[in-house]
DNA sequence: TGTCAACTGAACCGGTGGTACTGTCCGTGC
DNA sequence: GCACGGACAGTACCACCGGTTCAGTTGACA
């Protein structure tokens, strides 16, 4: 909880980060704790002092990731309310920065952690899977709050679940990651936020004028 | 390319069956041979005889795939087509199918082969990697030549590039299968589709009229 | 009877997760 | 100045499992 971390929670912590992005690149099966420890420059049974298994490993990888993720979207939407006290345009205006922080990813986004562990279920303990249900549903609760009170003032303009809708954050967001890796045009995933976006604002208000179908200012 | 299977090909496609399965629930390093003998009841030098090595395994596995895929696609816009001959109706029609495949699915979906693939991605040879470039990739061109067709004889309500647009539906589908596995509700997937079907159809139609607020008939 | 596809059996071998236990450095409190 | 515990290093070991190889066998069919 200091702001001083101690020896331990240093390399603990570079341990995190060296399996994160092994994990995201070639999956967890596939990474090793001999070329984690190789990495930040340990031994094994200094890996072991800190993970008990490799599983326990997973679960604090996955943990630190929905962390990370929470208070980056927690940042994102405070900047958004101070820019805007319009619930819709303070929305818009989040999901615009949300696509900028990934199109602006030097080398694409990393992945998504809860994806990658969702295609290795069956390799974890049951703990793991837990902490990804709530990763999801957290996000979906998120979602879901902001587009109420959007609905709140502006009457949607087609019937549809809220639910869903905060859902489709997180499909675009992960299936967009996947086109984004995939293709290695890391702008797809930007541009897929932005869509979203275009369809939450064409749900709740008017379609812009004719004149400034410049995409994507608010 | 005959009717009849040889024994040959019925076993390396039993293997094939069994290697899907697995892959797509625990990842492709998780997944041993010795597993997929033991399904299909032969030896180990059986699957040798049939697989080089385990990646000729990953590309047939990501082969048969998208050729089923494909497969569904062609079966399912044919029947559409079919029913409408309007470009959009026939998209929409098709959309409320393809949800409606996800929904039947007894367990549901069992996972999309080429998100599983993008997150090993470091396992693979590159010819593995190409052909999943070009599964995406032919999506997009599948749903973009659509989208061509119904922006013909509809103007777009709002500025929106038809490839972001075609890409929407992997995103949606690949991310859907993600959340909905994690969630273990296997309705989300299904609600995902007709999300995204509403959406193309708000972008392209006058909204439906507030009488038949009841979502999901065309 | 020969041939060939479709396997079987057995052996090999490096890598991997994991254990066990001892030793050591180093900062902190007393 | 010393004890003490946290944070490792070092070593040795293990079972096992995974992919791979190759020589040999079976059965169908020409």
């Amino acid at each position: 909880m200091s702001s001083d971390r101690t020896r331990s929670e240093t390399t603990r912590e570079q341990l995190l980060v060296a399996a994160e992005t092994a994990v995201l690149a070639k999956g967890f099966g596939a990474t090793s704790i001999d070329e984690l420890i190789a990495a930040v420059g340990i031994s094994k049974s200094g890996f072991f002092y800190h993970f008990r298994d490799k599983s326990e490993l997973a679960k604090a990888l996955l943990q630190r990731y929905v962390d990370a993720d929470d208070r980056l979207l927690d940042e994102i939407f405070a900047k958004a309310d101070d820019l805007h006290e319009d619930p819709l345009h303070a929305f818009l205006i989040a999901m615009k920065m949300i696509a900028d922080v990934f199109r602006d990813l030097p080398s694409g986004h990393p992945g998504c952690m809860v994806a990658s562990i969702c295609y290795h279920e069956q390799q974890f303990h049951s703990d793991v899977r837990e902490l990804n249900v709530k990763a999801v549903l957290a996000w979906r609760t998120r979602f879901r709050s902001r587009l109420e009170q959007i609905a709140v003032q502006y009457p949607a303009r087609i019937a549809v679940s809220l639910d869903d809708l905060a859902d489709m954050f997180s499909s675009v967001a992960d299936g967009g990651i996947i086109i984004s890796r995939v293709t290695h045009d890391h702008e797809v995933l930007a541009r897929q936020m932005l869509l979203y976006r275009d369809f939450v604002r064409l749900v709740f208000s008017d379609p812009p004028k004719v004149r400034d179908l410049g995409s994507s200012s608010f």
